[in-house]
DNA sequence: CGAGTTTGACCTGCGC
DNA sequence: GCGCAGGTCAAACTCG
């Protein structure tokens, strides 16, 4: 069905740690004898993952094989270095413009003009006490024909922009689930067309829609911290703590490698299985 | 008819 | 301060 070979050694810089990991290569070529991701993971059961057609490649990639994401240290420290997000911080931007479109539709341009400027003064002064803060931000890339891979959860496109020095452009989604505020975003990368490098926004504060799964984010976090700290104990002959894992879920921690050797996917998972999970806040 | 997409306009933040 | 690029809004449109 889907082959995953552990590739090759890289540095990841996902939340606010930096790490190695042997990226999976999910391939959706048959093969029975092979063991999944989501096996690889620790995950025992699993329902078939990525709504692709046969034939398609889908592989998690290192960040760092796309050269030109992320393109600015703004992207950088979005990506690497998270910061709490405060209650209704997303809405702040969205709430002043709202309010100032209302007043424009009831006044005179004139009247609308100096409304304006005062809006805009009193937008000023609110951000000067109140810097906005963004939601923990989480991107992976994946080798895949279709933009927006199926993991799970409704998403509502909310905009499309095209990319500065790429022929692709970024699609901006948002979870429809009410008071559910995760987005994310979806481009190519314009280095390598076949990648698709998705980045998650925020975490849902509900359970995927998607019904009937086993595994849900307790079990992946804990197989896949199973997973790993198997392997560690067997190269390291002690046990292994993982703070990363139990933080950020499937990621390991640093100078935790996973075997050289090949490991072959007996069937399928859900992308949603791997992300989406990551993102479900746990009350 | 409701849900989702498209797309141009607008807002915001950052670098120079 | 200005210009640019990213991000969001919302009306119009499409689709089931």
């Amino acid at each position: 069905m889907m082959t995953m070979g552990v590739k090759k050694k890289e540095d990841y810089a996902i939340g606010s740690s930096s790490f190695h990991f042997n990226y999976p290569l999910l391939d959706f070529s048959d093969d029975k004898s092979s063991l999944g991701f989501m096996e690889l993971l620790g995950v025992q059961e699993y329902s078939p993952l990525l709504d692709l057609p046969l034939g398609s490649n889908v592989e998690l990639l290192p960040t760092s094989d796309v050269k030109e994401l992320p393109q600015t240290k703004k992207d950088w420290s979005e990506v690497t270095n998270q910061q709490p997000a405060t209650p209704n911080s997303s809405s702040i931007s969205s709430a002043s413009s709202e309010a100032l479109n209302d007043e424009q539709k009831n006044r005179t341009v004139d009247q609308t003009h100096d409304e304006h400027k005062k809006t805009k003064e009193q937008l000023k002064a609110k951000k000067t006490n109140q810097k906005r803060q963004r939601e923990p931000r989480f991107a992976f890339m994946t080798k895949s024909e279709v933009d927006h891979l199926e993991d799970g959860y409704r998403w509502r496109k909310y905009g499309q922009k095209a990319v500065k020095n790429s022929p692709f452009p970024r699609s901006y989604y948002r979870c429809t689930s009410v008071s559910c505020n995760v987005k994310k975003r979806v481009e190519r990368s314009f280095s390598d067309p076949s990648i698709v490098v998705t980045t998650y926004e925020g975490q849902h504060t509900h359970p995927s829609p998607v019904m009937g799964r086993s595994n849900n984010f307790c079990s992946l976090m804990s197989g896949s911290e199973n997973y790993m700290s198997q392997y560690y104990q067997q190269q390291h002959q002690q046990p292994l703590h993982v703070d990363a894992l139990s933080s950020l879920g499937f990621l390991s921690p640093k100078n935790v490698t996973f075997p050289q050797e090949t490991a072959l996917l007996s069937d399928y998972g859900r992308l949603q299985d791997v992300v989406p999970s990551l993102m479900f806040k746990q009350d």
